[in-house]
DNA sequence: TTGTAGGCGTTATCAG
DNA sequence: CTGATAACGCCTACAA
């Protein structure tokens, strides 16, 4: 691998002069211009981002830390992030957690030892301290989807309570009474607010809350049909089921088949997350739809800005809408349902 | 931050010690490798692993390059990677290129700026050039999913022809004689592989091919839905249609739902690539399942062999076994299909 | 058992 | 308009 003293001998300029050509930072003459290039062409040269790193201190590279990229949801959200800072030549690290707050704190302390410039995290909740000390280290970090107690992070959100609302409102609308809804991981704030907006709807409906038609748990296919076996073995079992997840919908649908129910027939049913085959399949799936893509691009603009301009400004909070896609799973309004 | 200088200040000794303690390298007295932990404990030291990097000539990072981690596809087989990469403490810098030849050859150059220690990669088919002067140049490579002209490179693949050909022979066995296929592209290797096993299947059930029956397209929702039309509009049309990846697949179903169709009463269908979500609405899927997990898997063990041993040996070719997973989509077998 | 010194490939300050 | 020169933070002969 050419260096730059190699461009520079064969030019015979001085490496301080390739690298100013190189990155356009003071005024070389034509003549010798035209010759460090030749030389560039000739030899193939393309500059050590490394060495390059380590001098400017900055590496032009980010962070992305994830639950899981499997989970589409997230992939949507890495996407968008990427679209816009490879659009401003970053590149991005990811790396997956599985919620366990171990692996997000290493990865945590891996990324700071590279020296990434930048850190977009869906984070477990776990560790507060450890990312509040790496912000403070004067390490830009924007949170998506997740809020952290405090807020002294950037973060970007969907609206999920607003989100729960109205497929909440949804099902009430379409008569149903006794609506079950299945939740993530207590402790995880897209769990709270979806939960908030659920109980919203009900109350201004004048509904009473049931606490056993609310389930929680993990956010994966298992949890979620775990939950719904909870929610069907009730005396009587709610008519209609929210699942606030992709994974977890999937869960409730693997227990309804199992148990030989139709949908919307028997229980009427609102997901979260939407995806392009939910549509075409039967039931085809009525959902929130969270403006995935949308939520990692916003996070890498606030994060561009913050690393661009140094301008570090105050945590803020972006809330992108959430919006309820009807289709069939939640069938027709039903007059009044009595068990 | 702290440097390994502070540390060596702060313990009152050498970088030198330091830095053979922190790696591990060279027998150091207790009394001496004591204070220097405390040392370290105390400044909260980190290594840096830009400047590590510079040194060592080893990054600890390698490039994944897929068309679009925002299909499952690729979102398992990334996951695959990096299950084994992280583990071997390697992270991975993710990269898209959407089948785009120029955006998968600016990236190839980025990483190697980079220094990324090694690459795994999912290719266009349109840099085969690029590819092999990387890999001669000493750059560890890895491809998967698909192959390049020639083998030059270690290749892990799933088996893409014989996967089709169970498709198409479980189809021709319900009785099915008119079967259409959705190919992708033209130039990557599995369209051709999956074509080739259609093919053989039907040759062996002697059944001629009718070039009509074939359409291919983009990879993607809108090339199967076209690829789908052009078959349903055929006279006869085919009465199964064999949709070779998940995206056209999802395609191939909008096109069924827009012209109220079912299936597989009007049309019987297989798809190829599996995912939960298929096996719970209706028509549950009847697919051929890669191991998309395993296949990064599997390419992440033998980058790391290259990488760790430096024992480059020869290109290899390994081919993991694709298998079909029969639900409904197909229906029962038909008496004889005449039309 | 420990330390000195040089260099990895760039960039940036300062001087000419 | 151009060049020495000194870092950036770490590793590793070589020397003691």
């Amino acid at each position: 691998m050419p260096t730059i003293r190699d461009v520079a001998q064969r030019a015979g300029v001085s490496p301080t002069t390739v690298s100013y050509v190189l990155n356009d930072t003071r005024h070389v003459s034509p003549a010798t211009e035209a010759r460090i290039r030749i030389a560039i062409k000739e030899l193939d040269f393309k500059p050590n981002y490394i060495a390059r790193s380590l001098r400017a201190k900055c590496t032009l590279t980010v962070g992305m830390i994830v639950s899981d990229i499997t989970n589409p949801f997230y992939a949507d959200i890495v996407r968008g992030a990427q679209d816009v800072l490879s659009t401003r030549h970053y590149s991005l690290i990811l790396c997956n957690t599985d919620e366990a707050p171990v692996r997000e704190l290493e990865t945590l302390t891996l990324l700071r030892q590279k020296k990434v410039d930048g850190l977009i995290a869906v984070v477990t909740g776990a560790n507060v301290d450890a990312f509040s000390e790496a912000s403070d280290a004067g390490l830009p970090i924007v949170l998506v989807d997740r809020r952290l107690p405090g807020d002294h992070l950037c973060t970007v959100l969907a609206d999920d309570e607003h989100g729960a609302y109205q497929a909440t409102q949804h099902l009430l609308q379409l008569g149903h009474r006794r609506i079950g809804v299945i939740l993530g991981r207590v402790g995880i704030s897209t769990s709270e607010h979806r939960r908030k907006g659920y109980e919203a709807a009900l109350r201004e409906a004048g509904v009473a809350i049931d606490p056993a038609l609310l389930q929680t748990g993990h956010s994966t296919v298992a949890g979620g049909a775990a939950a719904a076996k909870a929610l069907l073995d009730l005396t009587p079992p709610p008519t209609a089921i929210f699942a606030t997840n992709n994974l977890m919908t999937v869960g409730l649908f693997v227990t309804i088949k199992e148990r030989h129910l139709r949908c919307p027939e028997d229980v009427a049913v609102v997901g979260f997350d939407d995806m392009v085959w939910l549509s075409v399949f039967s039931p085809a799936l009525t959902t929130v739809a969270q403006p995935s893509y949308e939520l990692g691009k916003k996070a890498a603009e606030l994060l561009w800005n913050r690393m661009d301009e140094k301008k570090a400004g105050n945590p803020c909070l972006v809330i992108l809408p959430a919006k309820l896609v009807i289709r069939e799973s939640c069938g027709q309004a039903i007059a009044a349902v009595t068990h």
